[in-house]
DNA sequence: AATTGCCTCAACCGCAATTTT
DNA sequence: CAAAATTGCGGTTGAGGCAAT
């Protein structure tokens, strides 16, 4: 008990990588695979602890990142997946796989988190304008099923994740998986080096022992991950919530709006939700 | 041109979950 | 089975960049 945390070890260093340091953490990922990252600081020589390597691969070396410039698509994703999920930026992270959590997370906090507050107060102003009259459905849904519905959503992504668990392989499950093979390939075009050599790796058949390292070990919602935060299943589910019946009307409702107002091209994430739901 | 304040985002920290011994 | 080690996640921090003064 009380194990101090790695990175107080002596010698170990902190701070911003060097370009250095990234390309000889990515050419040891390219002939060993992610994963196993307690190994990769002894076998590389780097003066930084497994976790600082996890994180730096992760974030930013891993192929197929987007970096910067959200669309407004995807600020919509991560608006409506944070409603329905609330902070799990990995699980949000799962449906926008060309975004790293971190990512998504600071573009919350910096960005979204504002953006709502100030849409918030809006509203309270144009509410209290109107003398707390009713208000249009509409609005109070945007707006105000964010706190009660936040409360409940967490049952709801139960329900998605005991649905996906008990669907091992299910067409959607097949779909997903297609869907991100495609976007690996698709991805290529425009790889940095980096990439390409992940790439290369792959393709000559490695498979790191814990696959949901990020898109370049692997989606990280597979057959073998679906169903929770982690490939194992999430923190939350057990065999009774997985017996539940929430309330979807919420989700379908969002999942018809979302499809609708965006053209088909860019909602292939949002038609596996909605795929699911029908099922539902 | 110099200073100040704000914003962004890469990286760290602490904790919980999971795996290994 | 318990303890130790490792991994993954979410919250937070702080350095650097940029705009305003």
């Amino acid at each position: 008990m009380g194990r101090p945390p790695c990175c107080d070890k002596i010698g170990i260093k902190k701070g911003p990588w060097t370009p250095e340091e990234d390309i000889i953490l990515v050419s040891y990922i390219q002939e060993h695979g992610p994963g196993n990252w307690r190994s990769v600081p002894t076998n590389t020589g780097l003066m930084r602890c497994s976790k600082s390597c996890r994180l730096r691969w992760t974030n930013y070396l891993r192929p197929g990142i987007k970096r910067g410039n959200f669309t407004p698509h995807e600020e919509g994703m991560i608006i409506h997946l944070q409603a329905l999920l609330g902070n799990k930026w990995a699980s949000i992270a799962s449906y926008l796989p060309q975004r790293t959590d971190n990512d998504i997370k600071n573009y919350w906090n910096t960005h979204l988190k504002k953006k709502l507050n100030k849409s918030e107060c809006d509203q309270e102003r144009s509410r209290s304008s109107e003398n707390m009259t009713l208000q249009t459905s509409a609005t109070r849904n945007t707006i105000n099923h964010r706190s009660t519905y936040a409360s409940s959503t967490e049952n709801i992504s139960r329900l998605l994740e005991g649905w996906m668990r008990a669907s091992p392989k299910s067409s959607t499950a097949n779909f997903l998986e297609q869907k991100m093979q495609n976007h690996q390939t698709n991805n290529l075009m425009d790889q940095s080096p980096y990439e390409q050599l992940q790439g290369s790796w792959e393709e000559a058949g490695h498979h790191s022992k814990r696959s949901n390292g990020g898109l370049g070990d692997g989606p990280k919602i597979t057959e073998n991950n679906i169903g929770g935060d982690h490939e194992d299943g999430g923190d939350d589910y057990d065999e009774e919530e997985h017996n539940a019946t929430p309330p979807l009307t919420f989700i379908e409702k969002w999942l018809l709006e979302e499809t609708s107002a965006t053209a088909g091209g860019q909602m292939e994430e949002m038609s596996h939700l909605m795929e699911l739901s029908n099922m539902l």
